[in-house]
DNA sequence: AACATAATTGTAATGATTACAAAATTAGTA
DNA sequence: TACTAATTTTGTAATCATTACAATTATGTT
């Protein structure tokens, strides 16, 4: 859980003015765990700033992006989702069944999996399937039937 | 470069009736290199059938991932992108300056970054950077100016 | 040939994202 | 404090990929 604060200094150390709905938008996506989509977010700081605009939003969300603060991640088709950028690297997995989406562990070295002469910027991990509670709940569905 | 029977094959094996706009949208996809986007399978088989709508070619893409032909992949924003199946698993990287989506290595045991009791049902790995070409022409622009 | 099923089509709707220009806010400076 | 310029924010309209849907056409089987 990151304070008002440690929010203003991360936008101070990208060099990203901190605006009131900049830091609401950085605020939201880095204490939510659930790698919001922008109309998430959206949703989400209404509430606080009834005046704020969707447009605001995407443009707190690309400058973000841009700066280094936040990353996408392009692991469903549909919308794009962010994450902070400022972790442990680590990787995602999604469920098919619930739509959560659970950081995992990410191994060193994936780079070498490219080949020599590349240049690799960004490594991304992602798995689907079904995690341990929709399994536990279609084992129920199985039993019920 | 697979031939037009072993497409057929292809598709009587995973059970889908080879109809002639499936049997091009798979062809298609199959042959081509670039991880083609629904909308470039589209304007690709146009020309050989001019009476195929956008339609057709997303139910024909629909079916092929449904039967397990095809595989979807999310690698950036903006439109869904359609890879072989029925090949060894791999990973992508995409270069950033081109576009082009190449394919890459994929390390054994991936899985093992997943939580205990969790269901694995895809892996993927993407990369994203420069291609050597791409690092090339950027070099000979900085020696340029 | 006749029937049932599956494939194909065209159009309209949806939903995320972007373009754009005007209005409001802020920072730096006199 | 007031001025000016730059930045941020807003609202609306446009764009683009994708889907919904209902009508038409083609196919396989008796």
């Amino acid at each position: 859980m990151l304070t008002s604060s440690q929010i203003i200094n991360m936008l101070n150390q990208a060099k990203v003015r901190p605006s009131v709905h900049r830091l609401a938008v950085l605020e939201y996506v880095a204490n939510k765990q659930t790698h919001p989509t922008a109309d998430e977010v959206f949703s989400a700081i209404t509430s606080d700033f009834p005046s704020v605009s969707k447009t605001t939003v995407y443009n707190s969300l690309h400058t973000l992006v841009e700066s280094g603060v936040l990353r996408e991640l392009e692991i469903e088709s549909g919308a794009t989702r962010y994450d902070l950028a400022l972790q442990l690297p680590h990787s995602h997995f999604r469920c098919t069944r619930c739509g959560h989406i659970y950081d995992m562990a990410l191994p060193e070295g994936l780079d070498r999996m490219v080949s020599p002469g590349f240049r690799v910027d960004t490594t991304d991990l992602f798995f689907a399937g079904l995690c341990t509670e929709c399994i536990a709940l279609s084992e129920d569905n199985q039993s019920a039937s």
